[in-house]
DNA sequence: CACTCGCGGAGAAACGTATCTCCAAGGGCT
DNA sequence: AGCCCTTGGAGATACGTTTCTCCGCGAGTG
């Protein structure tokens, strides 16, 4: 019928301003119930193909854009992921300071947007204001101190969180992270296996978990072998202090005969320590160091890298976030955990269900002994290629 | 059918579950009406400090939090910006690949927060799907093409947008920019001064601003000062092709005594292409290339770089869009830029408003003839100063 | 013929907030 | 005494969707 001019019922029609058109209008536009066009855009009621196409054609012609806003306020979902660093001091952003970071985010960005949804890259220290502000179907947190109290504010909240790096004490529906021990303890086998006699360590004075079980594995290693551990710690965030400790580790007494950096800038640092020493590498110094740069490749030697792989951890944390998100009745707040698929829980036990992933050894020249000189066959690593 | 439901005037109270506390609790608990204690918590009303201290109180017990949603659906603002990079292909993110856009990047998210607002990042090539599902209060756009049918639709839809580059032809609430000319051109008086006789260019392939207003700068000033344009152009992308049209820039016959390149590989590239022609920098070739990495501060030897000081154009660029945003009656989505703060228009014309930012020109060792050795007026290139 | 059943679709209730309008009471002023 | 103004606050509506419920109707079916 005509109902063009009433179809509002009681709605005060001229009102309306030159504002978007909504879906009201697109209803009277094409005459057909609000019902009708949200069924045929979003694909959901039982309609005839004829009535879909009409409709959709007409919010086409009227420029129809859905309001997220109101979407979300009536789903429950945003389509938001919050993507935060804890860890590393009250500076904005050590994001990109550490290729780590920004492979890993860059790789969750797309993994996220591959799923139809997106990363809001927000600041663990910031105001409550922004956090407060925005809606979050799911949160992932890089490497969260224990105890995190944004983390226990987000569980309380009922949002999932899945961190990157395995959390020590805080609630959160899964985690991902590298076999930290397994990379060292691969790290100080090979090192030996090319010769070293007293492997030292450069490492950071922070108590993110990383630094922690890396080093932690370090001091088990030399316990086994029964080696002195030689190693010295500086502030991972100041660039300028790897350079110093660095150096001061090479200038100690009982200087080792090979190093393994666990950040990135340590190779660089170590090998200009090296040289100040007089030190040739790998003949009088093997060298290892944790990065994700080809720079290294280059360098003059080139340098054993190990790769943390960030852009699979991000890839994997974004899936298991949304697997959460999606796979929970996002009305009961309660216990996430326990609603979580079970094929990602871990074998038996009750807490949080994580993932340990390989790292991936790169072998250069800085860490084997001069062999013919040539390219003839050097030793593998051990599972790589 | 069930009778037993109203009890607070007609919402069905009973069908409330576990979920969290909404701002109607907050005020039966506190019993107040809900204007009050919006208003108390939004400090907005006339009330009394001890209600107001009161009605937080009771808020903070029961773990009120404010639904961001429904407040994005009532004010029209989620507090959202859209950061976006259209130009470089089709391959999710350049994003750190090129340490500009992660600087960039990161100021803009920095700025923002300071501001109260947080980035989305989102990829230009998206299905429609994701831009169309989130709230935006404003986008930055980091280097428009002409015509960018992404660029229109945001406006179209009333969505303020910044750009990081000059635009061609879009509709932008404002562009921010470096002044690419005034950079090349005091690259190449710099490279003059210091002896050179045929400056030759490494540039990119794709038509983006940056590229498109440096090479146009570079010709202008070889027909000024009547060089012959001596440059090579690969797809910017694809680092292995920088390696090769470096190499092959200083394999021609009319090979040049100085270059520069406008990529940030470009000064490894061509330091090594360099060392395999058996040319010595800066001696036989003067050398400058656009990179906002340090790395260059210590290669062999050192190289001067243009810095497009990034953390200045993402901060300018968050800074308008957010001025825009807040600076609008929001309801009329017609003509924002008209609309915009006068202060920050171009000095008399219409089209939208821009702001071109200085660059700085790290001079090293690569781009100065070695003192002791030329420091003596070497022949002048014909027209210069 | 009375009935069920599937189809196509309409109505209206939320979702949770911000804000506009309006009201009551009390006090100062002419 | 009548009037206005300020203070403190309540009611109701709108924001624009999604979705649950329900309804009419024509066609099979016993």
């Amino acid at each position: 019928m005509t109902a063009a001019a009433n179809q509002s019922g009681r709605r005060p029609t001229t009102s309306r301003r030159l504002e978007r058109a909504g879906i009201r209008d697109v209803a009277a536009a094409a005459g057909v119930s609000i019902t009708t066009v949200s069924d045929a855009l979003n694909g959901k009621g039982r309609l005839p193909d004829e009535t879909r196409s009409r409709v959709r054609e007409v919010a086409e012609r009227l420029g129809y854009r859905p309001s997220a806003a109101a979407r979300t306020l009536r789903t429950g979902r945003s389509g938001l992921i919050g993507l935060t660093v804890t860890t590393y001091g009250e500076e904005p952003f050590t994001f990109t300071e550490f290729a780590y970071f920004a492979e890993m985010a860059r790789a969750a960005t797309s993994a996220a947007l591959g799923r139809g949804y997106a990363l809001v890259v927000l600041p663990a220290s910031s105001r409550h204001d922004v956090w407060g502000n925005i809606a979050l179907d799911g949160t992932v947190v890089i490497d969260p101190p224990d105890q995190d109290p944004l983390v226990s504010e987000l569980y309380r909240s009922g949002v999932p969180v899945v961190s990157d790096g395995k959390p020590g004490n805080c609630p959160v529906t899964a985690w991902v992270d590298n076999d930290h021990e397994a990379a060292v303890l691969g790290i100080l086998d090979h090192l030996s296996e090319a010769g070293a006699r007293r492997i030292g360590l450069l490492t950071g004075t922070s108590t993110d978990t990383y630094t922690r079980l890396s080093t932690e594995a370090y001091l088990g290693w030399c316990a086994k072998v029964g080696q002195e551990p030689v190693y010295e710690a500086y502030p991972a965030h100041d660039p300028a202090a790897g350079a110093v400790a660095a150096d001061r580790l090479l200038a100690r007494p009982d200087r080792p005969d090979a190093v393994y950096g666990l950040f990135d800038p340590n190779g660089t640092d170590l090998l200009a320590a090296a040289r100040r020493y007089g030190l040739r590498v790998p003949d009088d110094l093997l060298l290892v160091c944790c990065s994700e740069s080809d720079v290294y490749a280059t360098t003059e030697p080139p340098i054993t890298t190990l790769s943390l792989k960030p852009r699979r951890i991000g890839t994997t944390v974004v899936n298991l976030l949304i697997d959460a998100i999606e796979g929970v009745d996002s009305g009961t707040g309660v216990d996430i955990a326990r609603l979580f698929p079970p094929r990602f829980r871990t074998a038996g036990t009750g807490p949080p269900p994580g993932t340990l992933m390989p790292t991936e050894l790169i072998v250069r020249a800085s860490s084997q002994r001069r062999s013919p000189r040539t390219t003839v066959s050097p030793p593998r690593p051990p599972g790589e290629v």
